[in-house]
DNA sequence: CGAACTTGTCTAGTTAAATAGACAAATGGA
DNA sequence: TCCATTTGTCTATTTAACTAGACAAGTTCG
């Protein structure tokens, strides 16, 4: 509602594809709700961006692909219904509970592990000497089947050795840490940023080219505020909302 | 530190131009300070991609055009200093103070103003009746000169009628609120999401097509908790990364 | 200076994107 | 059933993007 009009601004000569600029704005548009139900006819679409209508169809065939869309011979083409989560990020964010309400299933997969040293950026972060070993461990978190999420994740590898297995075991980072003996944390502190998703992000997260993703650099803490775990979290921009609320 | 590097991962056929692709992915490594002080030269990163030279040069010559290189014949490409805000998102977020410490000046400009009726996505925001008159002001907020974001704005007309004038005259929403009597405001909710920037922002925030936004769509209260002030922000995500600061 | 490197410019040819128009095939309603 | 409207498919042409190679022009350093 923030006043945007699916205006049809499609810049040539800009590396970007007409089609694919196209397809963005109707991703758009149909995330505003200024379409819903059925698609304008594509000579209609066609006029309003100024393109031919074969340019149109690259577009629309590029988002049926995407599963957004389904064009039907003869009656025209379908808008799917679209769900987005809501993440919250709070001082207790934990991914399954946030996500509880509105998936029948969440999981963490762990699809890497690693022991690094610190650099001086983590060895700050978890408060520990440069140099001490560390845990490096990649998860994918999906909801619904749909991955969400792809983080990397820092532990202090002398006092956390059984964390990779404790979540490939639990597939909750929430309940490995129970299994570790932390029965609460809190999180200290969150940087965000969003960027076009890398080429490791578009295949774990299963995104197209172009795609965007916002990237949260987090550090978790037990309750008396002592850091445990510093994580980078690549979440899809597109299958999700984060919420961010402020206790009064 | 996430572990990225810069794989010539470059796709065909995505409608994306190879040499925005890797003008992107150029940029975001410097911004992980995988290059400092020079670039390879054109020869190295077009095997590094897998491309022909002519198309490296093409990437290298948008980032010139945009500021972030410079081409010395003979001697190489420079990596051009790159400043990126961090803008803290607290209880009390004020884009002035958030800024203090890292820029010189600090400006907020008035766009655009106008009245409309609330919805009922603004009426419950707000907390007022459907169809009560709103104030729709269009910002956009500056550092150094460079545009850092830009909002929509909504309150209550009948309240905050002179808060068009107030910001004008103040630069700054927290001078304008203290002229209409509002001397503290509190942040209670914000929802993030990221998306690529529509013509409107790019316009506004001065940016090349395919830059990424991020919005955040906050409600500011008065100190009692009383809705006063619904904002949809949109920051350039290459500028600026939000900092979340979780109180204990 | 001169060798070894860098970016800048040119021509030529290939591949992908976009335009243009015509017509087939399916749908839904009068 | 007929007709208007929709998406689907085809051919042809133009324009932009990419590749290939050669060479000029500027910088650095021994």
């Amino acid at each position: 509602m923030s006043g945007k009009k699916l205006s049809g601004a499609v810049e040539r000569r800009s590396g970007v594809a007409l089609w694919r600029q196209i397809a963005d704005a109707i991703r758009q548009s149909i995330a505003d709700g200024e379409f819903e139900g059925m698609m304008p006819g594509e000579i209609a679409l066609a006029a309003r961006f100024g393109v031919n209508r074969h340019t149109v169809r690259a577009a629309i065939a590029a988002l049926v692909e995407e599963g957004l869309l389904d064009s039907v011979q003869g009656r025209g083409t379908l808008i799917r219904r679209q769900t987005r989560f809501t993440f919250p990020i709070t001082r207790r964010t934990r991914f399954s509970e946030g996500l509880a309400g509105q998936s029948s299933s969440r999981d963490i997969r762990l699809v890497a592990e690693e022991r690094i040293e610190a650099d001086s950026m983590l060895a700050s972060a978890l408060g520990v000497e440069l140099g001490v070993e560390l845990l490096r461990l990649t998860l994918v978190s999906r909801a619904d089947g749909t991955p969400v999420s792809t983080s990397i994740n820092h532990f202090d590898a002398a006092r956390f050795a059984g964390m990779a297995a404790a979540v490939r075991d639990t597939g909750s980072i929430t309940r490995a840490y129970a299994e570790l003996g932390v029965t609460d944390y809190i999180r200290l502190t969150t940087e965000l940023t969003a960027r076009l998703a890398d080429e490791r992000e578009r295949l774990l997260l299963e995104l197209k080219p172009g795609a965007v993703v916002m990237e949260a650099r987090a550090v978790n803490a037990t309750p008396d505020g002592a850091p445990i775990q510093y994580a980078v979290t690549c979440f899809a921009a597109d299958r999700v909302t984060l919420k961010l609320d402020m206790p009064v």
